[in-house]
DNA sequence: GTTTTCATCTCGAAC
DNA sequence: GTTCGAGGTGAAAAC
């Protein structure tokens, strides 16, 4: 990885065209060719990049680019002919780092991995509440968990880490199917989510759906072969 | 703007928990206080991040972390009680940099633009045709331009920067209910973009709508007044 | 302030 | 290979 602050100007040309006025920022050149360039705020996005793969030429600035204060031109060639020129003026620093292949991400809590917990746990959603089957399929897709009630109803559970409004959609969409199937009788609707926001709370309540908030730690620390980290 | 390339572990713990191994990466610390942290792959995206607004405290490791071979714990506390913990091994090389204000991107050649130029020059989408107004109003929303061929005849057209399947059934859509206002009589359909994906032009053409390859560079040349970069 | 839409979205999985 | 949908989406515009 190679660490450059540098006075630079940036044109891209590609699905658009950008341009980056003459400043001082990050320029990022990765072991896989890809580059980016960075202001000195925010964390997520680069000011322009090119992403893999794509091949980075530098030469020496010449003729009216030395006489505008440019040293040198980078230019960063990706697919479907994208194209990044960096027109470097003055270098600040300039290093490299060998980094070797990362481990990677791991990650936890996402919804596979609460509807999972969920499953094993059904009697946090209701007492005596049994699990029918994960995944339970429809037309339109599997519902995430399908549940009995101790009076033998059917449960269709929706879960989400954060509730939103879509979400109460779409189990409200699994809802209206399931209660045309008389195996099934009437069917009951919960939505379970680490947090709920106001408003799909109230179309939930508003629709007979119940909300559940669930508490994710807890539900790991019934868990013992969850504990993935560390 | 502080670069730390360095061993270090990190755990989140927010709107999901995720953990990176040991590894040597580089850590970012912007001036708005935002923190990142990047693999030697990808240009675009970081491995961990917290977005601003956060506040980062750093101490010395401690007790069982010194044994574990730590140095330093970084602590990033971002909204919503977001957290991201930063646990280094061993720094191989830290600086900062001062980079101030960024002038900003400059973007060009956005659909918007493309269609103000299209709209200037509709001879460039077929010889002696005239502009009848661009955003034309339909029930299901503005077609980008309604042009009127030299016979009279209206031709409705949608306007990409590169021309993808969904392009193409937007503008069907649109076509569907031009052609139902008895006022309009036949309106002929044409996809204009930049580049058109093989499968977008099979598409149209299946469909009877013509498509366009438009010379943004030429186009530009052609006003003046566009002439804002640089 | 909240909600919706856009993005050079990126990225992975399903088909 | 293409298509679809989720993302710790982020960020800007609209309301």
């Amino acid at each position: 990885m190679r660490l450059v602050i540098a006075e630079c100007q940036v044109d891209y040309a590609g699905r658009l065209t950008a341009h980056l006025p003459m400043a001082k920022r990050l320029i990022l050149v990765k072991a896989d060719g890809s580059v980016s360039i960075h202001a000195d705020d925010r964390a997520y996005k680069p000011l322009n990049w090119m992403s893999p793969p794509c091949s980075v030429t530098e030469r020496p600035a010449e003729g009216a680019e030395t006489e505008a204060g440019l040293t040198e031109v980078w230019e960063v060639r990706g697919r479907d002919g994208d194209t990044l020129q960096i027109s470097l003026a003055a270098i600040h620093h300039d290093s490299s780092h060998e980094l070797g292949i990362d481990p990677g991400l791991v990650k936890d809590g996402v919804e596979a991995h609460l509807q999972a917990l969920l499953a094993e746990h059904p009697e946090t959603l209701g007492d005596g509440w049994s699990l029918v089957r994960r995944e339970y399929p429809t037309a339109i897709g599997p519902v995430d968990l399908l549940c009995r009630d101790p009076a033998g109803a059917y449960v269709a559970v929706e879960v989400k880490r954060r509730g939103e409004i879509d979400g109460v959609e779409q189990l409200t969409r699994y809802l209206d199917l399931l209660r045309r199937d008389p195996l099934l009788g009437d069917v009951q609707g919960v939505f379970a989510a680490q947090q709920i926001k106001p408003q799909a709370r109230v179309l939930a309540l508003d629709r007979g759906i119940a909300c559940v908030t669930v508490d994710y730690d807890a539900l790991r620390g019934m868990d013992r072969s969850e504990d993935r980290l560390f």
